[in-house]
DNA sequence: ATAATATTTAGATATTTGTCTAAATACCTA
DNA sequence: TAGGTATTTAGACAAATATCTAAATATTAT
């Protein structure tokens, strides 16, 4: 549950899920569509896979990223009992 | 939007959160639920207000606070379209 | 008025975080 | 195998954050 929110607590970190929500994409295509250097995207990247908010895919010399909604489920619960 | 994830990211603000679900508290009341200084708590509250997750009012001398669900209805649509 | 209680504000400090540059790794192609 | 492209890792640094102690503010009660 910290690793999620630590992980959405991010302005580039949740464009890239947005973006990712539209199509998979490489890390390359990623880190162009931000003004930021590709480390730190890729460093972003890193924590949204440990929170298992993105998967990635090899495919000979790039990376596909993708990602994984189903681990929303979690925050939408907490979110939700506290409304109710 | 930032302030809201800003606010969600640390364990403390959040079993605030949950707390407060259960019933209105004074500052000092929830200060007593956690092994943090007062200050430290006043500090999150204030945090939790600016994201307008809480309100606070003035009972004498006391400042009781309660949750603010509303807001979280912002959380949840963002969620909900990066799912669909 | 004074003392006690409740809460916040101010200022300091250690840790975490986002970013960068430089270098390493991995893969592809000629 | 040599050179080019894609991506990550390593290391440094500035900014943000969570915490603390001490002091300030506000209210209540004696």
């Amino acid at each position: 549950m910290n690793y999620l929110f630590k992980a959405l607590n991010d302005e580039t970190r949740r464009q890239i899920l947005e973006l990712l929500k539209e199509k998979n994409m490489t890390a390359g295509e990623i880190a162009d569509a931000f003004n930021i250097t590709k480390p730190s995207i890729s460093h972003h990247l890193d924590i949204l896979k440990r929170a298992d908010l993105v998967t990635s895919e090899k495919d000979g010399q790039f990376i596909t990223y993708s990602i994984n909604t189903t681990i929303l489920e979690d925050v939408l619960q907490w979110i939700l009992t506290l409304k109710k």
